[in-house]
DNA sequence: CTGATTTGTGCAAACGATTGCACAAAATTT
DNA sequence: AAATTTTGTGCAATCGTTTGCACAAATCAG
């Protein structure tokens, strides 16, 4: 058997030519007489020749694979994300190397590492959790790859950036939640040294402030672990208190859930006595008792953009200007929240 | 600024000795002097160098990089399985490459040769739905690219395989709603070209006969659409009916749900009047009213197996044997189920 | 029919790392 | 002190493609 792949050399060698023509046939060279151009490629599918982009990339300096970086692929917002790359990347020709950081910045910098080492032509990242040394990130502009952020972002990388607006989208579901004649809302909050936990806490604020009702943040503000157990566990403590909100805003679907589970379990109604939102339009949300209203943030739209523009950085060569894209989040109103007919 | 990456040459030429030394020292050789060594490494360090693998890999034809390909990523079994695909070859040194068929076999196609065009050392792989052709895999073993395929498998291709026993799932959940004192469960199953469903339909089947109940597989088994709204609809289906069935055993959960939401609309009490089980065990089903009862299918431990058998593959050169693992499910009691105190 | 283009192809040098072979210097043995 | 082994390093080829330059043959203009 051929134990080797077939090379360009091969097809030179079996139609009596030089590699070099056989590779710009196959590249669809305009100098390369149309008759030749066809009988390469017939040589070429006879024997299964498939281009060793090894070989070409390292000639040509790029190599077609663009670097993915996020927290876990495990989770439905990042894996929504990697699809919305792909839905881009895929048809331009890219393939996607995925790397996790697991929020540990150690291992953020060695699979950044491992990207470098890959030459991927670019990048597209989130943040680990605990992201604060940024030097990881200043080797891929020292190399001139091009870094796009989503999500989880940083003013201090020099990067161009895709995210939704966080405080867009916390405003308008707490300002529902007024709306539907909640005078005291407690909101679930996430790490503040996360952009994305800060806007959402700031819109929240905001549109309790606007909507000229007391806001005691001491009360009102609520740091949890955002999993199923951190909402319950939050739950718990608001109905011990003297006075127990009438709504609860979280940052997470799934904090969300699991707060709405322990108070329908202590019997507490939902939404008369006490409204619930969430955050992220989880696609279970809908099918939960009552489906839980939540904000939409268009994922895999975020991965696209994030895709496009980087995309459009590699085909540009030489202009770094990095863009700031920030996509409009949907307020998804559910029966969790309607006090309303 | 320097515009081109530091290479080899570089360290060498800084140092005064040939590439090749500084090569070996990198790597460790043991002729090179434990001195030349460090003074190499500090240099590499304070150059910043990377090893560019594309020349490594060119050279000695390994890539440290597996190709994974699946329907898609945005879901949550699959996101799983390349998460523990990682969980093993991260540490292992390799990269994955992600692709994706869309359950569409020319995509299938067109990814299988984007990884041979990226010289992948090994493939980890789940057929899509319409997979009749597998002349793009025999690509593979043509090349001599190890395969391992997971959950949608075929012997038509020679590699090795990483199913669940769906089969003995399917069983055990049935025996349970049997168990439970139903008598005229209905299974939703889904394609019966793809092995996983068919081994989830024969479970059943077997579950019942073996239970001495009758069986009319005309009334008790419905094809469908395994989305939430494929569920709802097989309910309505199956509440027209004149002799509704007392339990559903659906081959998904999204299925499951649809179906129950559909019911508890009705008024039908799960699972007094109606019992119903899914499949997957996905991460929301906890947490829905009533909890569903399911089975868990360990897709993050499906990847870790199957990297595992590819890194041996990759590791021990030249043997083929293709090995095949059956993870045991496990069936998980929620309330959607259980009748009896 | 001569000189200027155009057309079609080949040569050879990259790209960056690795490694078999060679060989000098140092260390060891006799 | 000579012979042998060990230690440390360099040379040069190689992996498979791409591409600037060169050049012959064919075509065209005058």
């Amino acid at each position: 058997m051929s134990k080797r792949r077939t090379t360009l050399a091969d097809i030179a060698e079996a139609l009596d030519m030089s590699p070099s023509t056989v590779s710009r046939a196959l590249a669809g060279h305009e100098r390369i007489s149309v008759a030749t151009r066809r009988t390469v490629r017939e040589m070429a599918d006879r024997l299964k020749y498939r281009q060793n982009s090894l070989a070409a990339s390292l000639r040509n300096g790029k190599t077609r694979l663009i670097g993915v970086l996020m927290p876990t692929i495990n989770r439905s917002f990042f894996a929504s994300v990697v699809r919305g790359i792909e839905d881009v990347a895929g048809p331009a020709g890219y393939s996607i190397v995925v790397t996790q950081n697991d929020d540990e910045p150690q291992k953020e910098s060695s699979a950044l590492d491992a990207l470098i080492r890959a030459q991927v032509d670019g990048v597209i990242a989130s943040l680990s959790r605990n992201t604060t040394d940024y030097s990881s990130f200043s080797e891929l502009s020292d190399r001139r790859v091009p870094l796009v952020l989503f999500d989880r972002v940083s003013d201090r990388i020099q990067a161009s950036q895709v995210t939704i607006d966080d405080y867009h989208g916390a405003f308008l579901a707490t300002q529902h939640l007024i709306d539907q004649g909640c005078r005291y809302p407690v909101h679930l909050g996430g790490p503040q040294h996360l952009n994305i936990y800060q806007d959402r806490l700031n819109g929240f604020r905001e549109a309790i402030e606007q909507a000229g009702l007391p806001f005691n943040p001491y009360r009102q503000i609520m740091m949890i672990d955002h999993t199923a157990e951190g909402g319950k566990q939050a739950a718990e403590e608001l109905l011990a208190r003297s006075d127990p909100p009438d709504a609860i805003f979280s940052a997470s679907d799934w904090a969300a859930t699991g707060a709405m589970r322990h108070l329908l379990s202590k019997g507490v109604r939902i939404p008369e006595d006490i409204a619930v939102v969430g955050f992220a339009n989880e696609s279970f949300t809908a099918f939960l008792e009552p489906s839980l209203t939540t904000v939409e943030q268009f994922s895999r739209k975020i991965g696209q953009e994030a895709a496009t523009i980087l995309m459009q950085q590699l085909e540009q060569s030489g202009t770094p200007k990095a863009r700031k894209v920030r996509l409009k989040p949907e307020l998804i109103v559910r029966r969790s929240s309607l006090r309303t007919q």
